[in-house]
RNA sequence: UGGCCUAUGGUGUAACUGGUAACACGUCUGUUUUUGGUGCAGAAGAGUCUAGGUUCGAAACCUAGUGGGCCAACCA
């Protein structure tokens, strides 16, 4: 067979163990088969091939390794996996003494992407993604090149732990762990991705300042830098608003904000095209830095900015599960919009920057030097935005919605909801809480159907908390001119003779 | 249909060998702040899938049911 001299298919190695056995895998399972395939280390010399659950257990051995852990669905092949190496030790007992176990995990899932090496390889092979190192692939090398750090791989699988149920993991986990490095280790700079330009109309025309700027206000070894301030500076287009509320802190007309490391100005016009879009605002500056001003904003000197490429990225799937769909395969969830190209600002301290390098733009997120940086193109990838609670408080952007559509249960719950969660802790209430509670229950069961109730006769003897709330509402309903039937008969007079003696009042009260 | 695995707040994981549920993320308050970040203080949210049973006592043990997953490749 090794030799070649028999064709594919002809002849196989078998292990004979029972063809009749419950376990489809021992019924005398398939060893070596023939396999004239090219070989790059033995080239087309080496004809017979070893199938894996032989393999498995046979390396495990020679290797002497304890344990040898894998996913789920090779639950079943433990058998075979064991029986192969029961009678392999025979050989070599003494030499070999460890029986390596195998122990079956579930496998990592993370929400909006998928895990399978086999599924990664076609988003590959089909050019969605660059390649497996793409930053928007869940690889190590994919990881790795959008900037996170060994660290943060590390403590998110610490959180994540190991079990044996089907999981899917939030990615709002993996987004902490970087952050949370980060936030104590990468520099801070000033990007801007979105520009509008400013013009600060007190400010001399050819006057360069050099102004100081804190590294890193987390880690006091960080330092300081120099970054250049000059009478036309941008911000991001989303800091500037004509008019708004008081909730908005940043740039408005007449209001003041504080420009990051250095001045505080106050927007005094602006200047419109023809299409009426706004090309510049016209503001003024004052040297006065103690003022208490609500807003701080970031910026670059125009003249001085470097031109960057700037890659952001988001969920490459839009369902929370790709491949758990029976009807649909996983393809079908593709984010077109996976990817954006941005042509940002930087400040010119990021001239010195180079490849793999970790920086905070500050008020956006973090964001690493790529691999395809160069000292005249620089190119970033986000890594991760900052937590952004102004974000939240806008009406979601249409593309955005699917992400956060998992129901808040805490809102909107149906009144029987509302007084089921009082029966979970009625028994054990105080006194004065207890009243309150029934007070409250007595009112949200004006609006509950009997149907709501009746569902809840069946409940346990034990659970006491939720007969007496259920007694309480049905007391309610009686109240309102309901019938008493035999099932209401029947559960009140079971709750007569409970041990439990809130239960045994509410029910004589009815 | 059969066999195996599995079920604990929105998510993920704990709870010693039975003693009424803990941690993290997320969510929400308040506070500090030259990042609407970070920090700090706090809150809401779970009778542990359901029904029986064993027990003084069950998330845990037993039985049945239900939901989810896996297994019938000369793939791994």
């Amino acid at each position: 067979m090794k030799a070649g001299e028999f064709e594919e298919g002809s002849h196989v190695l078998r292990a004979k163990i029972d063809m009749q056995h419950v376990n489809m895998h021992m019924r005398d399972p398939l060893m070596y088969r023939v396999l004239k395939k090219h070989h790059h280390r033995t080239g087309n010399d080496w004809c017979i091939y070893p199938m894996y659950d032989w393999t498995h257990g046979e390396s495990d051995y020679i290797e002497q390794i304890s344990h040898s852990l894998c996913s789920l669905e090779f639950k079943p092949h433990r058998e075979l996996y064991d029986w192969f190496k029961e009678h392999v030790y025979g050989y070599a007992a003494n030499e070999l003494p460890m029986q390596p176990k195998q122990r079956e995990f579930a496998r990592l899932n993370l929400s909006y992407t998928i895990m399978s090496k086999r599924k990664l390889l076609k988003l590959v092979e089909d050019g969605v993604v660059s390649g497996w190192d793409d930053p928007r692939m869940p690889t190590i090398s994919g990881l790795r090149r959008r900037g996170y750090t060994a660290n943060s791989i590390r403590t998110f699988i610490e959180k994540v732990g190991v079990a044996k149920r089907e999981n899917v993991i939030d990615v709002s986990l993996l987004e902490f762990c970087i952050r949370e490095d980060l936030n104590y280790t990468a520099p801070r700079v000033m990007a801007v991705l979105d520009p509008i330009k400013v013009i600060i109309t007190n400010y001399p025309e050819d006057k360069v300042e050099w102004l100081e700027a804190e590294n890193n206000q987390e880690d006091d070894s960080a330092g300081f830098r120099k970054v250049p301030f000059s009478k036309e500076i941008y911000i991001e287009k989303a800091d500037f608003k004509e008019e708004a509320s008081n909730k908005f802190f940043r740039l408005k007309l007449g209001g003041e904000v504080r420009l990051k490391n250095a001045y505080i100005i106050k927007a005094e016009s602006v200047v419109k095209n023809a299409d009426g879009n706004i090309t510049e605002i016209h503001c003024t500056y004052t040297t006065d830095t103690e003022k208490k001003v609500k807003g701080t904003l970031h910026w670059v000197s125009i003249k001085h900015a470097i031109k960057a490429e700037v890659r952001e990225y988001d969920r490459l799937f839009m369902d929370e599960a790709p491949d758990s769909h029976q009807d649909k395969g996983f393809m079908e969830f593709i984010n077109p919009n996976s990817l954006k190209t941005i042509e940002a600002y930087v400040e010119p301290s990021l001239a010195e920057s180079s490849i793999g390098d970790r920086f905070q733009f500050q008020r956006l997120g973090y964001f690493n030097v790529d691999n395809d940086s160069k000292v005249d193109q620089l190119v970033f990838n986000k890594i991760v935005g900052l937590r952004d609670s102004w974000a939240k408080q806008k009406p979601i952007p249409q593309q955005q919605q699917n992400q956060n559509n998992k129901p808040q249960q805490q809102n909107k719950r149906s009144a029987i909801e509302q007084i089921k969660s009082y029966g979970k802790k009625y028994d054990r209430m105080q006194d004065d809480q207890r009243e309150k509670a029934k007070a409250e229950i007595q009112e949200l069961a004006k609006s509950i159907s009997y149907e709501d109730v009746e569902a809840l006769f069946g409940t346990s003897v034990k659970k006491a908390g939720t007969r007496i709330i259920t007694m309480i509402s049905l007391g309610v309903l009686l109240n309102n001119g309901l019938e008493k039937n035999e099932a209401i008969n029947d559960f009140i007079s079971k709750a007569k003779d409970d041990k439990n003696q809130l239960l045994v009042a509410e029910a004589n009260a009815i």
